[in-house]
DNA sequence: AAGATACATGCAGAAACGTGCAATACCAGG
DNA sequence: CCTGGTATTGCACGTTTCTGCATGTATCTT
């Protein structure tokens, strides 16, 4: 029994019965319950579940299984947003960008956080109004529809009147040669404008972008901070991009 | 049985058969009265039901809906969007204010309706993400959580950038002589900003609105084009605005 | 006013919890 | 193949939390 698969079966448990029991979840894997209970205890951390004693409930009632899942994507997505969340220092900001790892970084920073957060994804902002303690601030512009955040020559303009300590960035593909690149131009071009208002920069790439690249290049790796992935310690394309100096972050 | 999942049920029961009979509760799930009680105390003490001798009945109603009230709305609300979502010419644009009133707006649109949506709400921007027809443009600025839209400097700067055939505006009250009226003074602020932006601006105000005022005056009556409403035809309230000059169309 | 019912409080046993520790499994490098 | 380091797991321990019962008090009903 792996220990992702049995979180993938806590999760799924939760889902279709609305309720786990650490006891009698041990019980049936021939697990400790201390597994179990460390387990639930990361879920929650990570806001999938909310754990209670004797077990966990669904993080809000009947979503977790249909949003979380499909919105937050794989298990890969979560562990890089969670490091990714934990870079944000208490009292410091950020600019996230939008995304579904992005979300997924929005969903997991600790509710008793205080940060600010620049983001020009309506959709991250919406995430984060329920945060109790994060300053938030949204780059207005036009809405490029299909990634739900905001592009084009306002949205960079925007920008250029924030900085932050910080800049989560997504890309949907990194690759040793073609570099950081995304599917739209004005994308690319938001997310440089975005990278150019912090002190750093992280590039968000779960282990499915690794390898790929897509036709507008977002970024040089000179201009990176670092990339964090959860793609195997020893991957061949994570191995050059360590060779070219980038410096890598292991979500694992 | 999960202590939390207890909760969660007495809390159903609550929502469903509109109160909660200890004895019966413990008798049912096989309890003792004793632990129900302790329940009921500690969701009191959160103002999530009433305690009364021998049971409990749900806390205002206003709390216990409070989801609902967010996601759907009232029927009143329905109705005035309705209306407001025909005042959208094809081809024209529309300032779009923040608001359950006006996400309820959002969701009217046709989905064949070619339109502009200038909105300040990152929740109405979401919302219409989905719309296949509808161009977005998001207003950004400081995210003030409590109404979940942008505010302050910025956003009131960056709604001077814009130009719409019509801005929908909602409020928190709508009275005589206190006039328009919401519970913030930036917001305040923002709504003026926007509905200077437009050739014309129409109040959403389903009818709880209507005769009740909060502290912040938004615009004067001379300012505003029309007022659409569910209230009754000869409401006493919207009656003297008629008398003053207040086009009001009627949502019903 | 009196009996019945519901209630709050204190208490004790049981269950669940967190933490530190040691044993084990796993993996990369030599 | 071996070795050192790391991560995971189960166990032991002390602590916290929950639950049912007993007791005395408050509230309702008749």
């Amino acid at each position: 029994m792996l220990a992702a698969e049995r979180r993938t079966h806590l999760l799924d448990l939760l889902a279709r019965t609305g309720k786990v029991v650490a006891k009698d979840v041990a019980a049936e894997l021939g697990i400790s319950e201390d597994s179990v209970r460390r387990d639930l205890r990361d879920l929650a951390a990570e806001g999938l579940c909310q754990r209670v004693y004797g077990g966990a409930l669904p993080a809000s009632p009947a979503v977790v299984d249909y949003d979380a899942r499909r919105e937050l994507g794989t298990d890969g997505k979560r562990k890089v947003a969670a490091v990714a969340a934990g870079l944000v220092r208490p009292g410091g900001s950020v600019i996230l960008d939008g995304g579904t790892t992005a979300l997924a970084v929005a969903r997991a920073l600790p509710a008793e956080l205080t940060c600010t957060v620049i983001t020009h994804s309506p959709t991250i902002a919406t995430a984060l109004i329920e945060h109790p303690r994060a300053e938030l601030f949204l780059l207005g512009g036009r809405v490029f529809k299909h990634s739900a955040v905001t592009c084009g020559a306002a949205a960079v303009e925007a920008a250029q009147n924030v900085s932050a300590d910080l800049c989560l960035l997504g890309v949907t593909g990194v690759h040793p040669d073609a570099g950081l690149t995304t599917a739209d131009a004005d994308e690319a071009a938001m997310k440089r404008a975005l990278s150019a208002r912090a002190a750093e920069t992280y590039i968000l790439a779960s282990s499915e972008k690794i390898g790929t690249a897509s036709p507008y290049r977002v970024l040089p790796w000179e201009k990176v901070t670092g990339l964090i992935t959860d793609a195997g310690p020893h991957d061949a394309t994570v191995d050059r991009l360590g060779a070219l100096g980038v410096e890598v972050l292991a979500a694992r």
